[in-house]
DNA sequence: AATAGGTACAACCGCATGTAG
DNA sequence: CCTACATGCGGTTGTACCTAT
């Protein structure tokens, strides 16, 4: 059944490599050729992994890979290319001869991150500070609220993936996929009187049926821009980032006074109450992201399909070099 | 000189997907 | 067809080095 492990990770060396390390790797692919790293450690006398062996041969040991300091060229290269296409490491890194995807990201974590911002420019992005900072302000309930928290782990915490149901649900119901969560939801919403709810979250009242954000902002983070900004989005690709984009089965967390709240646990979130004044949170959304976030229909297969092809094909007219990657 | 804090980058971890047995 | 490992990838951590006090 299966294949034996490569190595005993329990009694395998990690830490830096020494350079009699180094030269063992090398002296094995030089007398051998690339590949099969799981035989590798034995045959090269290392007590390592064959993962680990692997890496250090594709991040630091390989002939061709650069070693010195990025250029300018490679700066703007993978300033345009994370614009376009966000942290795809590895795709980014095919178009620089000599890097690697862990050089690139490194690079971009340890230099590019803090060059963009100095320069009023937001990173995740790519737009200048100022524009969003104005966007932010224009959300009136947060501004009102003296709640415009800082641009990240804030934000996280008070729009992900959350969105308040009627109160005849069951707080501690667990779906078990995203599919399941949007029959619930659709379920829910087919059953309500969805006139009404929109009126009373536009006014900013929380008592009603309906509904918020939803997972735009794993969304946004997966595609390297900030959900809440975005205006020029379609229904289609509205109604996938909110629960196509969960990277986890979405639950309904606890109940409140008024109303419940379902949510998906995200690693690095979970909303656990309401004190985010979530009517006015009902308002920004609506402002953000267009009132197609309340009108749910079912998902067409083809709408979503043709969402995706409609984005790289914008990708492939701003940097043709992609269309070897999206020809699919 | 000592040390605390910051920075850069190598290496690891964990997940998704592919594939050998 | 199923299981378990290999591989590739992005996120995160660990550590050596640098700088300021």
């Amino acid at each position: 059944m299966g294949r034996p492990p490569c190595c005993d990770k329990a009694n395998v060396k990690k830490g830096l490599w020494t350079p009699e390390e180094d030269a063992k790797i090398l002296a094995y692919v030089s007398n051998h050729g690339v590949g099969n790293w799981t035989q590798v450690p034995k045959k090269a006398g290392l007590n390592r992994c064959g993962k680990s062996c692997r890496l250090r041969w594709t991040n630091y040991l390989r002939p061709d890979l650069k070693h010195e300091e990025f250029t300018e060229q490679e700066e703007q290269l993978i300033i345009q290319y994370h614009a376009a296409i966000g942290s795809r490491w590895s795709l980014i890194a095919k178009h620089l001869p000599g890097r690697t995807d862990n050089d690139v990201k490194n690079y971009w974590n340890t230099k590019l991150k803090k060059k963009l911002a100095k320069m009023g420019i937001d990173p995740v992005t790519h737009k200048p500070i100022s524009k969003i900072l104005s966007d932010y302000e224009s959300i009136s309930c947060l501004s009102n609220n003296h709640q415009i928290r800082s641009l990240d782990q804030n934000i996280t915490n008070s729009f992900s993936s959350q969105c308040k149901i009627s109160p005849s649900d069951n707080p501690g119901t667990q779906f078990q996929d995203v599919t399941s969560f949007n029959r619930y939801i659709l379920e829910e919403v087919s059953s309500s009187s969805l006139s009404s709810s929109t009126s009373s979250i536009s006014n900013g009242q929380s008592s009603s049926h309906l509904l918020v954000p939803t997972a735009a902002y794993s969304w946004g983070q997966k595609n390297s821009v900030d959900p809440l900004l975005v205006t020029d989005i379609t229904e289609e690709e509205h109604n996938y980032q909110g629960f196509l984009a969960a990277d986890s089965p979405p639950q309904i967390l606890e109940k409140s006074s008024q109303f419940q709240l379902i949510g998906v646990n995200h690693s690095n979130s979970k909303v656990t109450d309401d004190k985010f004044g979530m009517p006015d949170c009902k308002s920004a959304a609506k402002n953000t992201v267009t009132s197609s976030c309340y009108d749910y229909e079912p998902l067409s297969v083809n709408s979503f399909v043709k969402t995706l092809l409609d984005r790289d094909n914008e990708i492939q007219l701003d940097f043709p070099a992609f269309d070897d990657i999206l020809d699919y």
